[in-house]
DNA sequence: TAGTGTAGAGAACGATCGTTCTCGATACTA
DNA sequence: TAGTATCGAGAACGATCGTTCTCTACACTA
């Protein structure tokens, strides 16, 4: 086993036990144990338990995002495209293991401790702010920042809502209300 | 000092604390060096750390659905009440300590240790969503349940966008995509 | 005033955590 | 084969946590 694979297989156990269980509940060991590599290699790969939680959250962030755009990208109509947003988190909530979003999660936990926490979970909402941005923009709509931002806010709650009550089906919910919407920024726009 | 006293200034204190620092981050003896309060007291109100989470949680619940509450059953016209639940976010995030949900925070941090305060989080947001369904079943819209499930996405998504963002404008947001909602909502009622 | 009970301050206890160190085994080199 | 470097297992360390206990001081009763 090189380095770069004892590098993986820790993050790898790092991101599943600090998801499932929030990451001041897990302890260094039970990372050790999970994927089988020593402490002191595991401390060699990474110099504190901080800087293995700001490398799960950062390869977590890349990861999330490209599965939501690469799912997204698929559909050829512009207005689809919003829509799959929905269907790819009502998909992602039916995961056996989902336990909301680790950004909002690590948040609530860490931010008043770890300014760099807190700082990936602003990028990375930053990012998911951009992208749809940028999946409105062909819409002809008004302003489509404020469009985007509101559709953010109903990807949230419906990460926070699938989470605390378990139940998938809030991702309908916000497909629905951003398809509302969608269709009443276009109407602003058209009654220029 | 009689009991009661000490026992809510144990509870005060411990509100200050888990909210701003999350609950894990806040030992029994910062909570004591808080409120003044022994520890020997303490553990004769709270027999235990989970317990006194648990209090927390419970007063908060109560006490900032009635601040809400009271807020918006002021208003006298059925659809300016639920433009009111926004206008009191946007104040809520204004304040100086606003660090987020309480419930989402304990949620995210402890749902998988404590099954407690998975319950409270839940009934909380249930209690919630039961309150805008009293104030969109005057409305005259197609499906009240179904457009409360909607505003509560978008204050849930408001409340964490706040937090991360550290930027009060997105109760803004929330409250335009609100408006649209109802005024869908209202459509699709007179289009029956 | 003598005796009883209660209170607080903080030490103590056992557990756990993040991190480092020891030690024995194993693999490679000359 | 002898010597060297590397590695894993797990003990060790210091800190912190939740919880309990000790001890002293003080308030109240007879």
């Amino acid at each position: 086993m090189d380095h770069s694979e004892a590098y993986t297989r820790v993050l790898n156990a790092a991101e599943e036990l600090f998801y499932e269980r929030g990451v001041q509940a897990v302890g260094m060991d039970a990372i050790r144990a999970r994927c089988g590599v020593s402490l002191k290699r595991l401390y060699q790969s990474f110099t504190s338990k901080e800087h293995l939680v700001v490398e799960y959250l950062r390869r977590r962030d890349q990861r999330w995002r490209e599965a939501l755009m690469s799912f997204a990208d698929q559909r050829s109509e512009p207005a689809d495209r919003v829509t799959a947003v929905f269907d790819w988190l009502h998909e992602w909530f039916r995961e056996p293991g989902f336990r909301g979003c680790a950004f909002i999660n690590s948040f609530g936990e860490l931010s008043a401790t770890s300014p760099a926490v807190a700082d990936i979970a602003r990028h990375h909402k930053d990012e998911l702010k951009r992208y749809l941005t940028a999946l409105v923009e062909p819409l002809a709509v008004d302003e489509p920042l404020a469009v985007a931002e509101q559709l953010l806010l109903l990807i949230d709650g419906a990460i926070v809502s699938a989470s605390i009550t378990q139940n998938p089906d809030a991702a309908h919910g916000a497909r629905a209300a951003a398809e509302s919407l969608l269709t009443a920024a276009a109407g602003a726009q058209r009654a220029h």
